[in-house]
DNA sequence: ATATATTTGATAATTTCTTGACAAAGTATC
DNA sequence: GATACTTTGTCAAGAAATTATCAAATATAT
């Protein structure tokens, strides 16, 4: 499988194609072309076959696709064939929401603690997961692989804990602070910038009613 | 301002660009070129000149851009400069977590209601917003003018409620559960898919890995 | 007041992304 | 087993997005 040069662009749209074959998993559906999954999921044929064989071939002239089989393979693109540990920091609603949902989890994305400033939040637990004080942050993550830490505080405090996290060992940043983190080579960032969102939903809405009146 | 054929892409790098000139602003800094704001940002000069060119010059040869009018610009191009109306519809974790965020009241989302099929939650407040039943909300809907609803609840229940949205005058929908919704024409959907989210950065983990033992 | 430096806005060049077209390979049918 | 049909993978064309370039306009310095 030779994977490089592969654009965000196209990894951005794997999730949705996984979704959908998921959705054909549960109906039984054994096969599927790229004209029908075209007309499923409103794009191109001719997309879905290029995105698909940016990673080599998984389909068959004449056939199609079996959908069991591709969804394993883009599983596997996507590193959800092994599971990735996480820490939550922030024990807000968001945080909370983050540590309840349990998708994640059947994802492989496995939910390993939670830290938050505040002491009145300390010694709650989200699922099976106890809220700690930040002090034990640092010696948390030395004496246990955490993979991924997922940033629901708010920016003043996101940006100093980047060393900290890089330090000892983070390896990528779910980040759900509304600012910039400039971390090293190879640690990966995600950001969720939900007003960034909000504001896109908002233009669009304007732009409607102004296309209207004109 | 001429504003047609705008594509999504610069769209979305607004939000980013308006971010920037606030926190320009709280430095109290009176002018920007694009070259400055390049290196402040890790974009081209090009592509911000090119961006702003979208919707008329906002900058002065020699100058730069004002940081206050260039703020006040991109922020009516959002249609930052009218308040929108919203109601969450799910109030677990993930929901109160929206209806709590004070910054969007600040952008001028006004938060007017929240319901949830839960009994056990009907009556808390959210902030100053009462959890109401979810038999009550076709009724608000057409007794409030509200512009825009969140839904924070699963798919499942998503799909089947666009058309009482709708119907009732939703002319947004800021959509957080995991399905692609089928709107009629006009009503603008913006998806925040997390899982799709935390997919792409376990691919950008597991593709960084790869490259180092090659 | 003049000369020099700066910087935009616009156009052109380049690169990236998406779509179209079709041969090759397979499947289904008779 | 031969024929017609389907559908991929690939390559080429087209479209869109990004970056480079530069004249024109303005600011700054002398």
């Amino acid at each position: 499988m030779q994977e490089k040069g592969i654009s965000q662009a196209v990894i951005g749209r794997l999730p949705r194609y996984l979704r959908y074959l998921g959705d054909l998993k549960e109906r039984n559906i054994e096969r599927i072309s790229s004209q029908e999954l075209s007309s499923l999921m409103n794009v191109t044929a001719s997309q879905i076959r290029q995105d698909f064989n940016n990673f080599g071939g998984f389909g068959q002239q004449g056939y199609g696709y079996n959908v069991d089989y591709l969804y394993d393979e883009i599983s596997k693109i996507l590193g959800l064939d092994h599971s990735h540990s996480f820490v939550i920091i922030g024990a807000g609603n968001l945080g909370k929401a983050l540590g309840n949902y349990l998708n994640f989890e059947r994802r492989g994305f496995i939910f390993k603690g939670m830290f938050d400033k505040n002491p009145e939040l300390i010694g709650q637990m989200v699922r099976d997961v106890e809220i700690r004080p930040m002090e034990e942050l640092e010696v948390f993550l030395r004496e246990n692989t955490i993979d991924i830490a997922v940033l629901t505080i708010p920016k003043t405090g996101a940006v100093g804990l980047v060393d900290t996290l890089v330090d000892n060992g983070i390896k990528a940043i779910w980040n759900f602070a509304h600012v910039d983190l400039d971390v090293p080579k190879g640690v990966q960032v995600e950001n969720v910038h939900l007003s960034d969102s909000l504001m896109k939903l908002s233009y669009n809405i304007s732009r409607y009613n102004d296309s209207k009146e004109n």
